[in-house]
DNA sequence: TGTTATTTGCAAAAGACTTGCAATAATGTT
DNA sequence: AACATTATTGCAAGTCTTTTGCAAATAACA
């Protein structure tokens, strides 16, 4: 239940909360998988929640903005995914190129690359991406 | 120069040279970044090559199923871009979040981790996507 | 040069996401 | 508890990238 401490969040920002974020909320908090708007939506429709699809894109950028939520464009899916933020630590995923499950990798393996990109490139390197696509279990 | 090569690939499996698809991988030679398929258009049109932006779409995913070239998304971006493979090793990018330019990553970090994520997730894995954005020595 | 199948251009559509605006609802105040 | 203020919502419409249908153009090859 992190609905108090992110009112707070959505306060300090001039923001409100409201009965639409309050439910896609509790649907990422209570949902697995990252999802996209669309499904995010059709889930909301089948809980009978009544919501625009539109809602839904500018509920989940104000979430992003508050870094209560990651946006995941994930290998050529064509769509960005959400995922709750709250307490998880950095990571990454693997998606089965049959059934589209999403699996999460809990590991990064990027730190140290990342001083010797900059020191090769002279870029300031701020965030990255990294997915994986294969078969799961059950589709190989 | 590609072109006899790439006829062979074509013709193998029933497709044809064509004065487009020749412009197109001219302009993916000669061009040292990733080109999105609008990017691709504007050029074409530069250089007084007649095209529509549909074929381009067509010809990148010609190009991409003959294992041509590569399909990058970089972090964010909103479209693909495309590269020619042609003799280049697997790599990775890091994108300027000002300037938009784009630098090779002659690196992956990634063979060894493949065996543990095969080994925790059971997934058999199959390809990543691995990019990074940051700021670029000009635009610090 | 002619025949045939592939490719192209154009128009239109599909799909993800954004924007404008009037109506609605959340907040702090009386 | 009702009010005034201001953020948020829903709807319609728009943008942007990419795809599709189809008739006309053009490669390939005899």
């Amino acid at each position: 239940m992190l609905e108090p401490t992110i009112r707070k969040g959505l306060r300090a920002t001039g923001r409100r909360m409201t009965r639409t974020r309050k439910a896609v909320l509790a649907l990422l908090e209570r949902t697995h998988q990252p999802l996209s708007a669309s499904e995010i939506f059709a889930q909301l429709q089948e809980d009978h929640v009544v919501i625009d699809l539109v809602t839904v894109y500018r509920t989940v950028n104000v979430l992003k903005e508050l870094g209560l939520v990651v946006q995941l464009d994930l290998f050529q899916e064509g769509q960005s995914r959400y995922e709750l933020k709250e307490g998880r630590k950095h990571h990454h995923h693997i998606r089965c190129q049959t059934c589209g499950k999403i699996v999460d990798l809990l590991l990064c393996p990027l730190k140290k690359l990342t001083k010797l990109i900059e020191e090769r490139t002279q870029f300031i390197v701020g965030d990255h991406t990294l997915e994986f696509t294969g078969f799961c279990p059950q589709c190989q």
